[in-house]
DNA sequence: GCTTTCTTACTCGGATACCTACTGTCCGAGTGGAATAGG
DNA sequence: CCTATTCCACTCGGACAGTAGGTATCCGAGTAAGAAAGC
């Protein structure tokens, strides 16, 4: 899976704790988790694009999230960094060499392997779906947060 | 998710259709799915490798099942082919940039979204551990376990 | 005719190139703010 | 002192290279079958 996951996952994180007073921009975002900072920005223009940040342009600009973190879930970062396409695909292999002579007939039951592998996945599917950023902030500690938000703080006013 | 995959849950049910009797090579394995025969054989040593398949060398060798379809799960062929880390790795870059300086203390606790990321990851392994290949070779219409049988002895006495 | 030996063809197994896609980087368009000049 | 204007620095956004991992391929080691020669 992408790395970009994780860093999504973390701005949004660091973004709730932050408020949508004001905007973040990509730069302090990078310097926080020590990333590249056109690479990130590249990542949460794909947030952007899925309506889960809302960016500001100009100075004073950057991101913030685009709605409250109750009604985002981990499927939804998940599939805006992503991609929707599922994991594994069926190439439905079945129907080349041997089978290709087959008649269409023979494949209306679709391919158990596919559903299996499908079942699987949807039940990562779910639970992502069933975990929203709002849980995420709620199990991590309190001093976590403010230390954040100290440090953005500070950044602003500081060199 | 690699291709390979499929690839291998294919060749499995395949192998388990034709029965333990006497091995299967990968040539005849590639032509019957239309695939690169060198590549198949690279994935189906990873499955030798892991205990599922059995290799038999020398002229009239090939493969065929290492232990009884109940005993094997899509998710050791999945683990045999695609590797045993997991898809979602935490890189930990809480730690990294403002988080460095921080004592160790502060990170006694895992990372919430790695904690997530990780209960979403258990339900699909869950899920693809529940299933055997008994179950697939159970769900797949007869037919086509006797036109695989009748293809694989029909090639090996014509042309 | 039977046994032993040798050849041979076929198979797996690992070492070697190629290619897509993720990773990383750069520059331009656009915007808000601040300084400045004028009234 | 207040206001309108101009300039500017900062931001996002998409277009452009670099690189790792998956994909594809080839060649060598090893083995069992079969043919051939000897008894």
């Amino acid at each position: 899976m992408s790395e970009g996951v994780e860093w999504g996952l973390h701005c949004c994180v660091t973004l709730a704790w932050l408020g949508d007073d004001r905007p973040v921009s990509t730069a302090r975002l990078a310097a926080f988790f020590d990333l590249p900072t056109a690479y990130l920005n590249k990542r949460l223009q794909a947030l952007v694009r899925a309506g889960i940040l809302a960016s500001t342009p100009g100075a004073r600009g950057g991101f913030r999230l685009a709605r409250p973190p109750e009604t985002i879930t981990l499927m939804d970062v998940v599939v805006a960094v992503e991609g929707p396409d599922e994991a594994f695909r069926c190439m439905e292999i079945r129907r080349q060499g041997a089978g290709a002579e087959l008649p269409e007939r023979d494949f209306r039951q679709p391919c158990g392997i596919a559903t299996a592998m499908r079942r699987a996945e949807l039940a990562w599917r779910r639970e992502l779906a069933g975990q929203t950023l709002a849980d995420i902030l709620a199990a991590a500690p309190a001093a976590s947060a403010d230390r954040t938000r100290r440090w953005f703080a500070l950044e602003r006013t500081g060199s």
